[in-house]
RNA sequence: GGGAGGUUAGCUCAGUUGGUUAGAGCACCUGCUUUACACGCAGGGGGUCGCGGGUUCGAAUCCCACACCUCCCA
């Protein structure tokens, strides 16, 4: 074995023979005894057909990976089912970008040569995120691969679409909507962020018709005047009221404005009254409803003056804002313009300010299915982990609108409706049905998609094989867990436990676990426009797969960001080197020994006995970690024993057994054992490595013939915990520990050997301490360990109820040591106090619990005991 | 404006129901060719737990107010 660890050597290489053996495919249930395996089920969260994963996919892939190896080792069939999403306003973004280049527009090549790009563009990057998590480790089954557009996936989707419609729950309706003018189509709220803008307030003159009076409105979009239909003011505003009877005129169109009074008028803002545009604000839109004003549209889709913009016809709608304002300035219509801030609604995908207009879409009522999600997280059938998004699943879901599901774009599941030449439409699952309903066969269908979240919200059971009643979907639905990232949060997870509820009457997963964003190193989020995005796969190339994942999932902490940090990394690359080197010294240490099935922990030495009741506390530990999504703390855990208690403590005691100065039964089998199931502990994490090691393992083919994905996840074996050995190595721990400091304070040398003297008061602790003390001279490079209290000249302690002295002839240690001493007791003393102060203090004694007292009591004992001591030897150096 | 989260060592972060001396990794300092590993070994220094109140025998932890940072919603 090389001296160094090489991750690149051996991972692709390991997952390319995984998957052809089939290890990632869950076994068909049972191995033809017992019961069948209990199936396990995760489906990833489908990335864009077109992208590239990015550092929050290998996290969630990680945390994916990790707990569907775990549940495979643990004997339950398992799925990681893969997949990915057509993404339509994405993909056909970037199709139509390079069409740009090509200086061919998208209407020019017509929808059938168009949709034939987006094919072909799919198919070159197809392959790219199969790719990038193999690379990862990514233990999915690739023979069940989906792609939201795949024909099963279409035809759920057609299906539910005309199930919601059939129960009145999907409708075709003229509404408000949020209209990208860039796109050039009709988004959902949820794909509107915004954006504080500094802006101005424009103070308008109505004047009232049959009168010398004016009143004055405030907008912040003065362009939208030309489509007001109405003025409204607050019922109970005593300023205005005269003026319902009456009619304003509206400057540069000369319409007559009707005055209403409406509630949601805010009495504080502006002048409190609001000029009415019903075509082009959601407000006004709803105010003209209430009180039946017309809707005038003044602005086109594609963002310029539409015709009923007079004059102003065909200017872009920015352009058109300011010749208005200058025409009204002009005419005497602008009493005045504040700068004013303001939030404006931005399209998320092409950053252009939404106009909201009336347009004919379709929309889905999910009001019911919305209260159905709402209570699934409140009577804990579905569980949000960390829990602290259950008030933010709350708010979203109590104040849910109608969901636009249509888009006007191309790339997508066409909406199911055909309409005939007199505008009837029909909702059916295929054309032939749509003509048997329309009893024609002249029809045509509908030329908008679906939004691409309505196929995304089918998920987890149209991959499965639903709507029909498939065996994949029996065993495997509901799935167990969705790991993603919170900003997707209503996007998807909420759209799928509503579809999931409506469509299933079940919830598609019983728990969610969200993860945090990944920033860059300074906090800030990553983003192509500022330059600064990581690309997962060139820190595997770095750092390796493994060490990867193990800081991905280790920095997995609920509730924080993590600001991506490349020091870290390389720790936890060290570490697999680490795990490395350990295995390469004990294979070059155990001779003919095999990893032992079974070990009866009666008949081994202390150490051995010490480090099995270590494993077995971590296996127990991990184990909880890992159910309670504390993926963070199983990692510290793991990296913790490994690290500091396999190798700094156990490979150490082992060595004078290897060299022959001391004697005790089975080491190899045990450092071996030990090895193994620590390899095993760690799979899910760092499953490159674990297993390239494991291989080499004399013995291994007892534990599994081919491979540690489908070895036994290893638990606390009955007999190995053992409290009182724990306690007893804690001692000689302690006591190498201090030597050592003493050694080093000191300057003694690495190549000088001073005498230790040892003496327990505790008889039984004694005898036991004493058949230790070849270890103790081993790792603490002495000459010689005796019983008995030191010559003067040595410098002593009291540890663990062991008076220890070190001593070198000729040295008077002691007094080297005074002023160290000296300032021990200070800060020994300084806590005294504190325990007395405590213990003085009648309230605490008689009202903290007793084990608290007690605590208190022996730590007080043992602190005045190690004062002594140090006191009586600094006399003795006076003396 | 409403809501959520964060603020702990130089950096990145843990800290479970309030309880002895607040931890880890990295960085830093000292020593080390101790034959698995310098991606290492041994030892060490370093924190008024954002600020101010309160509850309590006892607060990083619970309550109130404030400050700053991030995000979500309107």
């Amino acid at each position: 074995m090389d001296k160094q660890f090489d991750p690149q050597s051996y991972e692709a290489d390991w997952q390319r023979r995984w998957a052809q053996a089939g290890h990632f495919k869950p076994s068909p249930g049972n191995d033809g005894e017992g019961e069948p395996a209990p199936s396990f089920c995760i489906m990833i969260p489908p990335p864009n057909i077109t992208g590239k994963l990015h550092m929050g996919h290998a996290l969630q892939s990680s945390l994916q990976d990790l707990l569907t190896r775990w549940r495979r080792m643990r004997g339950e069939n398992s799925l990681w089912l893969p997949g990915t999403d057509h993404a339509g306003i994405a993909t056909q973004m970037m199709v139509e970008r390079q069409l740009v280049s090509e200086g061919v527009s998208r209407q020019e090549l017509g929808r059938e040569k168009f949709l034939e790009r987006v094919w072909s563009w799919k198919e070159e990057y197809q392959g790219n995120i199969r790719r990038q998590l193999d690379q990862l480790g990514a233990s999915c089954d690739w023979s069940r691969e989906r792609f939201t557009l795949d024909e099963e996936l279409s035809k759920a989707v057609r299906h539910a679409f005309v199930t919601l419609y059939r129960e009145g729950l999907i409708s075709r309706d003229d509404y408000m909507v949020n209209w990208s003018p860039k796109l050039n189509t009709a988004v959902s709220d949820l794909e509107v962020e915004m954006r504080t803008v500094q802006g101005k307030l424009y103070h308008l003159a109505y004047p009232i018709e049959g009168s010398d009076e004016r009143v004055v409105v405030a907008t912040t979009r003065p362009e939208t005047m030309l489509g007001d239909t109405g003025i409204a003011l607050h019922p109970e505003d005593e300023r205005y009221r005269h003026l319902l009877e009456k009619h304003a005129i509206l400057p540069l169109v000369g319409r007559k404005l009707r005055f209403v009074a409406d509630e949601v008028v805010d009495l504080e803002f502006g002048t409190g009254l609001v000029k009415v545009t019903p075509a082009h604000d959601p407000n006004d839109f709803e105010i003209g409803r209430r009180h039946d004003l017309p809707q005038i549209q003044v602005i086109s889709p594609d963002g310029t003056m539409s015709e009923a913009a007079g004059e102003f016809a065909g200017l872009d709608r920015f352009e058109a804002r300011k010749q208005i304002v200058e025409r009204l300035q002009a005419e005497g219509y602008l009493v005045k313009v504040e700068e004013h801030t303001h939030n404006v609604g931005h399209c998320q995908r092409s950053e252009v300010p939404i106009e909201p207009l009336v347009s004919t879409q379709w929309f889905c009522d999910v009001s019911t299915m919305a209260q159905r999600a709402l209570e699934a997280v409140r009577d804990g059938e579905l569980k949000l982990v960390p829990d602290l998004w259950g008030k933010t699943w709350e708010h979203w879901l109590a104040n849910i609108k109608p969901w636009c599901v249509s888009r006007q774009l191309w790339w997508g599941h066409r909406i199911p409706a055909w309409y005939n030449e007199a505008g009837e439409f029909f909702v059916a699952e295929s054309e032939e049905e749509a003509q048997r309903l329309a009893g024609t066969s002249q029809l045509t269908q509908d030329a908008d998609v679906l939004d691409t979240w309505f196929s995304s919200g089918l998920w987890p059971f149209s991959t499965l094989g639903w709507p029909r009643d498939s065996a994949d979907l029996k065993s495997f639905y509901p799935t167990d867990i969705l790991i993603t990232g919170y900003d997707i949060l209503f996007f998807w997870v909420a759209r799928m436990t509503m579809f999931g509820l409506h469509f299933t009457d079940q919830v598609p997963f019983h728990t969610v676990h969200l993860t945090q964003l990944i920033r860059a190193a300074d906090g800030q989020k990553m983003s192509k426009t500022k330059g600064n995005v990581v690309d997962p796969a060139v820190l595997v190339e770095e750092y390796g797969a493994d060490a990867l994942r193990f800081y991905l999932t280790s920095m997995d902490t609920p509730g924080r960001d993590i600001n991506l940090n490349a020091e870290q990394l390389a720790g936890y690359r060290a570490f697999g080197n680490k795990i490395w080197n350990a295995t390469r010294f004990v294979l070059s240490k155990v001779g003919e020994a095999t990893i032992a099935t079974e070990l009866d922990a009666a008949r081994l030495g202390a150490p051995e006995r010490w480090i099995l009741s270590r494993l077995a506390t971590t296996a127990d530990e991990v184990d909880g970690h890992f159910k309670s999504f504390r993926f963070d703390e199983a990692c510290n855990r793991l990296y913790h024993f490994f690290w500091h208690e396999l190798c700094d403590w156990y490979l150490e005691l082992t060595k004078p057994v290897f060299s022959g100065e001391a004697q005790r039964p089975l080491v190899a089998e045990v450092v071996l054992s030990v090895l193994d199931r620590s390899l095993r502990l760690l799979h899910p994490v760092m499953p490159f490595l674990t297993e390239e090691l494991w291989q080499r393992l004399p013995g291994h083919a007892s534990i599994h013939p081919t491979t540690i994905m489908l070895a036994p996840y290893p638990t606390a074996e009955a007999g190995w915990r053992d409290a009182e050995v724990e306690k007893r190595m804690g001692v000689v721990i302690d006591l190498i520990s201090r030597v050592r400091t003493m050694r080093a304070d000191l300057g003694i040398t690495p190549k000088e050997r001073p005498r230790l003297f040892l003496s327990v008061e505790e008889e039984s602790l004694g005898s036991w301490v004493e058949e230790q003390f070849p270890l103790i001279r081993f790792l603490c490079r002495l000459g010689d360990v005796e019983s008995g209290t030191a010559p003067a000249g040595a410098s002593t302690d009291l540890v663990s109820g062991v008076r220890l002295g070190l001593f070198v002839p000729g040295r008077d240690l002691a007094a080297e040591e005074r002023k160290r001493l000296e300032a021990e007791i200070g800060k020994i003393e300084g806590e005294i106090r504190g325990i007395h102060g405590r213990l003085g203090n009648t309230a605490f004694v008689s009202k903290a619990p007793e084990h608290v007292v007690e605590g208190n009591r022996t730590r007080l004992a043992e602190l005045e005991k190690r004062r002594d001591n140090i006191l009586t030897g600094l006399e003795a150096v006076a003396r």
